[in-house]
RNA sequence: GCCCCCGUAGCUCAGUGGAUAGAGCACGCGCCUCCUAAGCGCGGUGUCGCAGGUUCGACUCCUGCCGGGGGCGCCA
């Protein structure tokens, strides 16, 4: 059952003036609070139920305000819902008791009516803002791949997830800052060198280097290769790989603010810094000629070394400098999206993070499960080093740039994908993420075919104001609609922008089905509400257009 | 050994305390004198991994176990 219920006191609220259903909310609030002498400390729900014949809207409050009030559920639902009577008036056609305790509601066309005009006024920023006053600046870290290789599938799911949860963050409000961080520094990066330079030397790379074609022809790419050393070689490399990850990842419309480079940090002293700032918290000693962070004092299991004896700093030192610079940058929240091979990583981290001064839930370490690809069955093997991969830039050729988002961020970021591409591929004509896009394209054919002056009479309207009864499909597709605001809450809250895509099918189903029982154009003829009609479609469009872009997929005016 | 994720329909997965657990795909049948048939309707399957516990109520929370995946460097 979905859930509309306002979020809980530490979550971002919804702003009351864009959410039409916070009369609804708030009716139900003192409903309770009435009954209690006082306002409710439990949580009320408001629920979305399935099953018609429980009506429009349905709560459990009688379940939970019963105890305290020491009666039975049942007798605290036939009041409360006289209470809500009283209230909503003419909004509410009828309120029933029913089940253990429940209070179901059947609201009125007058209350859908009203609902659906204030969506419409809203427009498209129907949904936007609902973090409210507890909107935050946060700076998200994401993709991060290694600059050693072009962006794998791997990657792809990182790029669409962070990019679509940072869309999606500041949708609800929040100031959002996406950082990439570049690891051209250490063991790899000379390995990279060192691949290179034999390349260029028309030899074949050493066995721990990067082994793939790219290497070659990155190689052939720099003038004068076979004559500078690895180091020189390996920093040339980066920056051309860099370029062809930015624009990879422009392609995937996933733009970030800044990269920041590992090296940068060496190079500046920014570790030294970091590592001094620590000594003096006495987080940091010498042991066995190495310096190590005491991270097992705040949640870790052990201790992290940040200078090896042989001199060298660590990825992890390395890492802290990197945080510290976050930190000192002020945000209210840091997000890392990680990889699940980093999960080993994420103790370390907050205990660094809290060693630096960082509140302890300052730090948000998301780890991100693996992506399967598989062809026809068959597993494909991802490694760089091997050279045997699919890139981002493949799977975007394969099988289309809409899908491959829709496909990479349809599922909870906790949860292993599988990603078959034979079936991607194959599956372009049932595919979800077309079947949205076309009630989208659908719905601008409708609009051009009403013309302008009908969409001007429908901006007009009064839609509140009354006319035709309302057709069962159009009530559903109005609570649908209603249901967005909430819906971006979650997804922001959670994390979990996958909630949209099943939302944004929802949707587009809710309004397949209105097509199919109420023409838009010309309702009149069958004693429908053209205003109403042109008004409803107008708002499912710019909602599921809202949807679409979260999702960074496309939003044809045809199809 | 320790840590993380997962176990829900034939397949891929939604569903973080509420009523008879859902979607997409796959399979079958039917539907274009009507704003896009990339569409719509009908047809069915579930020991929600197992066992306990908490609760008026558990797929959901707790404990243990079983199974699958990943991780546990003075690598990055």
């Amino acid at each position: 059952m979905a859930s509309l219920d306002p979020p809980p006191p530490s979550a971002p609220a919804p702003a009351t003036g864009a959410d039409p259903l916070a009369g609804l909310r708030l009716a139900l609030a003192e409903a309770a609070a009435e009954l209690h002498g006082a306002p409710a400390t439990v949580e009320l729900r408001l629920d979305r139920p399935k099953r018609p014949e429980f009506g429009d809207f349905s709560s459990n409050a009688p379940l939970l305000l019963a105890a305290g009030l020491d009666e039975q559920p049942r007798a605290v639902a036939e009041r409360l819902g006289e209470a809500l009577g009283r209230r909503l008036g003419p909004d509410l056609d009828r309120h029933e008791v029913a089940g253990p305790g429940f209070v179901n509601l059947f609201l009125s066309d007058r209350f859908w009516r009203s609902a659906l005009s204030a969506v419409a006024e809203a427009g498209r920023n129907f949904g936007s803002g609902v973090a409210g006053t507890d909107a935050e600046r946060m700076l998200v870290e994401f993709v991060s791949a290694n600059p050693t290789g072009p962006l794998t599938v791997a990657a792809a799911r990182h790029a669409a997830y962070g990019d679509s949860l940072c869309r999606i963050l500041a949708f609800a409000g929040h100031a959002v800052e996406r950082e990439y961080y570049v690891n051209d520094a250490g063991g790899q990066i000379r390995r990279f060198g060192e691949s290179l330079a034999a390349r260029a030397r028309g030899q074949a790379p050493p066995e721990d280097g990067y082994h793939g074609a790219y290497v070659g022809e990155l190689a052939a790419r720099i003038a004068g290769a076979a004559k500078l050393d690895p180091d020189e070689l390996a920093a040339r490399g980066i920056e051309l790989m860099l370029e062809t990850v930015r624009a990879t990842l422009e392609r995937f419309r996933v733009h970030f603010d800044r990269f920041f480079s590992e090296r940068s940090l060496h190079s500046g002293g920014a570790i030294e810094r970091a590592l001094e700032l620590l000594s003096d918290g006495e987080h940091v000693y010498a042991s066995e000629g190495a310096t190590w962070l005491r991270t097992s004092v705040l949640g870790d299991d052990k201790d992290r070394v940040l200078r090896r004896s042989s001199g060298e700093l660590t990825y992890f030192a390395a890492d802290v400098a990197y945080h510290a610079d976050k930190l000192s940058r002020g945000p209210d929240r840091v997000i890392d999206v990680l990889g699940a091979d980093h999960h080993g990583h994420v103790a370390r981290m907050q205990a660094a993070w809290q060693a630096l001064g960082g509140a302890p839930d300052g730090l948000e370490l998301l780890i991100m499960q693996l992506v399967n690809l598989t062809e026809g069955g068959r597993r494909v093997a991802m490694s760089k080093r091997e050279g045997e991969f699919v890139t981002l830039d493949e799977l975007i050729d394969d099988i289309g740039l809409d899908a491959a988002r829709w496909f990479l961020l349809q599922r909870s970021h906790d949860t292993t994908l599988d990603l078959d591409l034979a079936l991607a591929r194959e599956q372009t004509q049932e595919n979800p993420v077309y079947y949205v896009q076309y009630a989208h394209a659908r719905i601008a054919a409708i609009l051009r075919r009403a013309g302008e002056e009908r969409l001007g009479a429908a901006a007009r309207a009064e839609l509140a104001a009354g006319g035709a009864p309302l057709h069962a499909s159009e009530r559903a597709l109005v609570r649908s609609l209603l249901e967005f605001p909430a819906e971006i809450v979650t997804s922001a809250v959670r994390r979990a922008p996958h909630r949209l895509t099943a939302y944004a099918l929802e949707l587009a189903q809710g309004f397949s089905a209105f097509y199919r029982d109420c023409r838009v154009v010309g309702a009149e003829e069958e004693g429908g509400d053209e205003a109403f009609r042109i008004a409803l479609s107008r708002s499912v469009q710019a909602t599921l257009a809202r949807c679409l872009d979260l999702l960074g997929v496309e939003a044809p005016e045809s199809m």
